[in-house]
DNA sequence: CGTATGACGAGCC
DNA sequence: AGGCTCGCCATAC
């Protein structure tokens, strides 16, 4: 269910959106929700052009590795890392999420 | 319209 | 176990 007039970029968002309250999910699963599997860099791509006021849970998105990609912005990383906090995410010293326990089935 | 880039993933050394 | 390289494709210039 593909809608050719969003755009790439907009269906990525709308598959992020999906992801519910406290629960994460990684690049590479976003893509394949998204209807372009193995497109992961697509998906990091996408949300590096989100704006700062988007309601794109942007931060539930993290690598496969079940890190928080350490951006060139130190600042948006520990934005990110609260923003997981707040929703009871717990996050390790080394930027790393339990995906076991946090990540989301879709 | 061709080249370069990029919040990744998986494989290889 | 950890670090490096290649690949995939849409957007930017």
């Amino acid at each position: 269910m593909n809608n050719n007039r969003l755009s790439t970029y907009q269906t990525i968002y709308e598959t992020v959106r999906r992801i519910p309250w406290g629960r994460v999910s990684t690049y590479g699963q976003i893509a394949g929700l998204a209807g372009m599997p193995g497109q992961a860099r697509l998906v990091g791509y996408a949300l590096h052009s989100l704006a700062e006021d988007t309601d794109v849970p942007w931060h539930r998105v993290i690598n496969a590795k079940g890190g928080i990609s350490q951006l060139p912005d130190p600042d948006a990383c520990l934005r990110q890392k609260m923003l997981l906090q707040s929703e009871g995410i717990r996050v390790d010293e080394k930027w790393r999420i339990n995906l076991e326990l946090y990540g989301w089935k879709g």
